[in-house]
DNA sequence: ACCTGAACACCGTTCAAGT
DNA sequence: ACCTGAACACCGTTCAAGT
């Protein structure tokens, strides 16, 4: 299959290694043939991408509903932190990925179980999905070294080297400003 | 001057028209020559990115603190936005702007000022950056037509049409959430 | 009818040849 | 010494020629 070929190479060499040349040798056959499945290059891209969104997190059930959104989009982040170059391509392109909609539909119906109400859930939950984006793109923030090095100070256990743990402090603060709670 | 020339390209035909001969062609001269000047494109993208970031928004004076934060992000948001192709510039590479950093340690000191402790105000600042990030390089979150339409209720002048008035809003929760702040 | 080698129009980058 | 035309090693995409 071409999809699982293209990912194959994305997978272990990275994005920028996914050209049509090298998955046709991966298929063993020249990279004309692929033009028989996919319309371009930009098709393939979604394909995959859609590929991986096959695989993004459940909700867990039984947990308090914000524990629960919380873990969600926590989830969510370290499953594509494996797989940034999904991120890369859906930041360029106009993608619409099926599989990336359970896990949307997912999101909001959390944040409306947490208490945001209906009116401001698809707000709510953009704004999580573009800080998600954000961490996953951009590992070192404009201007890397503002303030010198990151104030350590006691009881300060998140450090910048721990991306998962860094988007989990954001993330919590977002989601307790869009609920309205006071920690 | 070659920044201008590629600035003249990117802004009028975007970051894909960025070729190395269409900048030599703005100059009037081959394109080997411009590796007199740059050591490769990736430089180039480096020397454009800083040199928006040149006009990046400074902070207002006066303004309560609280306010003067939100407007110097959502003046940053609007001025990048104007400017994509930065965004996409810094999420691909590992891009150090001098100028950023102005911006970036203005934004830090605003933070401070506004309640953030310090100890928690550079993933404050970074939490922010990746909410800016994210809403300039995703039009269309994951899967766009999740919940159908935006559900427009009585009182929400905010929709997915106006992504400064969205950002807006997003920053809000993420500033009130960071300095722990009811609404 | 289906597949694909070879070609086309690009790209960033290099380097020997020109001044 | 400085500049650059022409070439090189890539791309995605097309299409006529092969089966």
């Amino acid at each position: 299959m071409i999809v699982a070929a293209a990912r194959r190479v994305v997978e272990a060499e990275g994005l920028d290694a996914l050209t049509l040349r090298r998955v046709g040798h991966e298929l063993g056959t020249g990279q004309a043939s692929l033009y028989r499945h996919i319309a371009d290059r930009r098709e393939l891209l979604e394909l995959i991408a859609d590929d991986v969104a096959r695989d993004l997190p459940r909700p867990r059930e039984g947990d308090d509903p914000r524990r629960r959104l919380l873990d969600l989009w926590r989830a969510g982040h370290d499953y594509l932190a494996r797989h940034r170059w999904a991120a890369r391509i859906i930041a360029d392109g106009d993608i619409v990925s099926p599989h990336a909609e359970r896990f949307a539909s997912a999101a909001l119906a959390a944040l409306v179980d947490a208490g945001c109400p209906e009116s401001e859930a698809l707000r709510g939950y953009r704004a999580l999905w573009h800080l998600l984006l954000g961490h996953l793109l951009n590992a070192h923030p404009l201007g890397h070294h503002v303030g010198g090095e990151p104030a350590t100070s006691p009881g300060d256990n998140v450090s910048a080297d721990d991306p998962g743990a860094e988007f989990g402090w954001a993330l919590t603060r977002l989601v307790d400003g869009i609920l309205g709670r006071d920690r």
